[in-house]
DNA sequence: GTAAACCCCGTACCCATGTACGGAGTCAAG
DNA sequence: CTTGACTCCGTACATGGGTACGGGGTTTAC
């Protein structure tokens, strides 16, 4: 019965293997963020090991704060035919995934200082993470 | 005409040096999330440095992923008087981090090679950005 | 002291991202 | 061959995070 994900799975066996709902899937096929499987069972489409791994793939690139137009566009750029334009683009969510990831770790060690700290002080010191956020 | 900033500003002029509309500004004291400010000068709310770093610290922090609603418990972290408990949320949100930059450094590794490969072949390698969203 | 620019408040509207609903058709197990 | 779970399709509603609007009061610069 396993075996249905080699055999095809069905859009609600597809929704659960992502951890998505039904209606999500349908949407994000509307929003042409998901194809439309070639394959049918009869009236029913067929979903493969392809499909699984894309909509996996948008669920994780939108906890990394990508919208889903944006993943679209991440998505596309392997299959992107214009090279150049290809290489730009991914060029320039390189620089915005450094920035976000620098501000993370600010964010993570002023975290960090704020359960270090304070072990045994109540002193109401300049907030850590207010500095970790602030800095340009 | 700077010193503003030490005499205080308007809702527009903190609004501006925060990078928001005033719409935003107010949205945020609706929901609690910005105080308003104690002073007035007049009918005028009088903004301070304190709320300008706070909304600065929102905006950030909303790049990084954060709800309105996290943003809050976050930046309530450093007042909170009940020590253990702040310092169990500011754990949990580290783990957070520490799993989000992990991936955001996968799909910057990933985005890496899609542009320093195929700098001669377009052959359809394996999606490397689909491979670095894909890891559990 | 007047005009432009700005604030206040309330309410309504907007976009992205789903979620829910419901009637009708379909599949697969018993 | 029936029954229960599932699919299809269309449309409507929900939530988060704003944005716009509008009537009226206030400041400030001239």
């Amino acid at each position: 019965m396993n075996e249905q994900t080699r055999k095809g799975l069905t859009i609600g066996a597809l929704a659960k293997a992502a951890g998505v709902g039904v209606e999500t899937v349908r949407y994000y096929q509307r929003r042409g963020l998901l194809a439309e499987p070639q394959q049918k069972r009869g009236a029913y489409r067929v979903y493969g090991e392809r499909e699984l791994a894309r909509l996996r793939a948008v669920r994780r690139a939108q906890q990394l704060g990508f919208s889903l137009e944006e993943i679209d566009d991440l998505l596309a750029l392997n299959e992107d035919t214009d090279r150049d334009r290809a290489r730009a683009l991914a060029r320039s969510k390189i620089e915005l995934l450094d920035a976000r990831i620098r501000q993370m770790q600010e964010m993570r060690n002023a975290l960090t200082e704020l359960v270090g700290c304070c072990q045994r002080t109540d002193a109401p010191a300049p907030c850590p993470i207010l500095r970790a956020l602030s800095s340009e």
